[in-house]
DNA sequence: TATTGTTATACTCTATAACTATA
DNA sequence: TATAGTTATAGAGTATAACAATA
């Protein structure tokens, strides 16, 4: 009876986290939704900015501005695709990558820093049970 | 290399968790918010507004509004403090006491269902890996 | 007729500043 | 002068609807 619910707890954490990443996004001249977008983009290219908008989740008539910043960045090209015209084939280019790798080692270091004294057992239970959290179903649904 | 970022999944997390209670809150007619300032004042009432809006981090401006909807629901009372006019000691009505309750069970028992089957140590060490997070210290600040 | 990308509009949420009453 | 509560206003963030091009 004396434990905090388990969103509050997890809204906290992530604000803890978005807080402790905001300088070093700020150094690299990214917004955090920017900075999924490169993620998401590394990971894969995507076929669409639809398909895009659904992978990370973002509203797709946002998503269109901030496209257009990392384009004018100079970190992303869109390109037609010569299969479904209305379509835009989206990745990061050279620069793209190389400032997702090195914005991604910095958040990387910083997480390292936060779970220091955590031991591998319980980082490894911690992470699978967020995963649980965010992509688990539940029983009986 | 292939995990995703904390701060990425903690927010998976987080908008899952939210997510899934939004039905309940809403048949128990609270915002979030205002479920998470009952929780608090059930916890212990508060000696000022602004002091209430610290504890849960919450800008005080806005908590106003909030307050003025909860006394309206008759869950909470708000009264000058005898000892300072400028403050308003807010606590919780017994309906508010008995509402946080009710919503509580209903949220304990959402939750209960996403970690069915995580087992109880799994759970205790995301628990206290989560409050590691988003109270803890980083070594070197 | 449906879908992709886009723009424009309206709406909500949030942050800032200013005011009052007390101290 | 500083603080608690409040209000008003401006700004950012978000959602909705409509349009052109293509399928």
């Amino acid at each position: 009876m004396t434990d905090e619910d388990l969103g509050e707890l997890c809204a906290r954490a992530t604000r803890r986290l978005a807080k402790d990443e905001q300088p070093l996004l700020d150094e690299h001249g990214v917004s955090m939704w920017q900075y999924i977008t490169l993620s998401a983009l590394a990971r894969e290219p995507a076929r669409s900015q639809l398909e895009l908008a659904r992978a990370i989740r973002y509203d797709k008539t946002r998503l269109i501005a901030l496209l257009d910043e990392l384009e004018a960045a100079g970190l992303i090209s869109r390109r037609p695709d010569p299969e479904d015209r209305r379509a835009r084939l989206v990745s990061l280019t050279p620069e793209g990558t190389q400032r997702h790798t090195a914005i991604r080692h910095a958040i990387r270091a910083m997480e390292d820093r936060i779970l220091a004294d955590l031991g591998p057992a319980a980082r490894g239970l911690l992470r699978s049970g967020l995963r649980h959290l965010a992509y688990g179903g539940v029983a009986g649904s």
